[in-house]
DNA sequence: AATGCTTATTAACATTTATCAATGAAAATT
DNA sequence: AATTTTCATTGATAAATGTTAATAAGCATT
């Protein structure tokens, strides 16, 4: 059931214990949603971080009406709006299933215990923070600095089979532009 | 001398005890720049966390002989390449003193042995990275969903000292625009 | 005070991107 | 299979932003 999130633990912090893994295991909620369901909605305070173990997740927020797509996050890997989990403050943004998604969750409430009472768990505290610093300072580097088209190539080159999991008018706000931008990108970018 | 770091990690971590600090202080190095000199090049990898007692810095990158501004830090915040820091990777960016600034500084190898010998500095590996992490998330936001007269807006709402201390063509390209663009957009917000 | 250097403003023009509207293609629903 | 609905493409036009060049304003150094 749990071996891939126990995986996942056991690669960040090698040393985890029975007695730490066990506590953690504890701790975790399967909670699945189906296709367009929501995680987190925008205004509500965000109290969990979920692990993925299947399916597909996106963010997104809504400016004047429009939807703007801000994240994708798959199989194997931690989502939430952590800044608002973290500040407790509502969400800015929205969470939703792109597919029929399963998750096993942790609760702000949980943690923090775990943090206290297991503090190797400060670790995967920590590693959660600087891989989304990382990983977010790369997406900033690239709205700052790259051409829309640049945008594009670099996300399908790192993640090729994005564009068969997400609609391209969402790839398009996530990218920075309108879905006829884009467009217009793919076909000056055939003709090369 | 070390009052407002030692300040800083108390706040953070309100239980730390005397030996704990000790050990932490023991670590600390003093580094000093001149306006202009630079703490992190990029290309290097960035082997330091800096605590900037007084001063102020910057992030910059060059990017086909232009220079982007894409962070400014100031008194009593630390600053790092943190990225760099982080992945053992060369920085892509460059971090200059825009004052002259005095610095206290840790060593990669210094918080590695601290994480291992004093855990409790776990906290402190996590909090800076969730920090970091909130910051730049705004960021980012404002990057995709905000137009560049609201990012500059915004800008000075948060932190109206700065265009006090930053020349405005850096101010320009941290929010993603040319200075010329940035004169007319101040110029249009006058007539309001 | 005069000089040179850096920064900010302004204008004309070029390029990029958005908007609006129409069409076509694909997918879902009946 | 027919029908709706959603999504992608295309074209015409408008708005935003970049580029280049010239000028003006600040600032520092002499």
């Amino acid at each position: 059931m749990f071996e891939n999130i126990k995986k996942y633990y056991y690669t960040m912090i090698p040393h985890l214990t029975d007695d730490e893994w066990n506590a953690m295991q504890q701790c975790i909620q399967i909670k699945e949603f189906s296709k367009g369901d929501h995680m987190v909605k925008q205004g509500e305070i965000c109290n969990y971080v979920y692990f993925i173990n299947a399916g597909f997740s996106r963010f997104y927020q809504m400016i004047n009406g429009k939807e703007i797509s801000t994240g994708f996050t798959g199989e194997n890997e931690f989502v939430s709006a952590y800044d608002s989990f973290l500040t407790r403050q509502p969400a800015v943004e929205n969470l939703d299933a792109l597919e029929n998604t399963q998750t096993f969750c942790l609760s702000y409430q949980n943690i923090q215990t775990l943090y206290i009472e297991y503090p190797v768990y400060q670790i995967f505290g920590r590693k959660i923070a600087e891989k989304l610093f990382i990983w977010i300072n790369q997406r900033n580097n690239a709205l700052l600095l790259l051409s829309p088209e640049q945008r594009y190539t670099s996300m399908i080159e790192n993640n090729s089979k994005l564009p068969q999991r997400i609609p391209q008018y969402m790839l398009a706000s996530y990218i920075g532009v309108t879905p006829e931008h884009l467009s217009r990108i793919r076909k000056k970018m055939m003709t090369k």
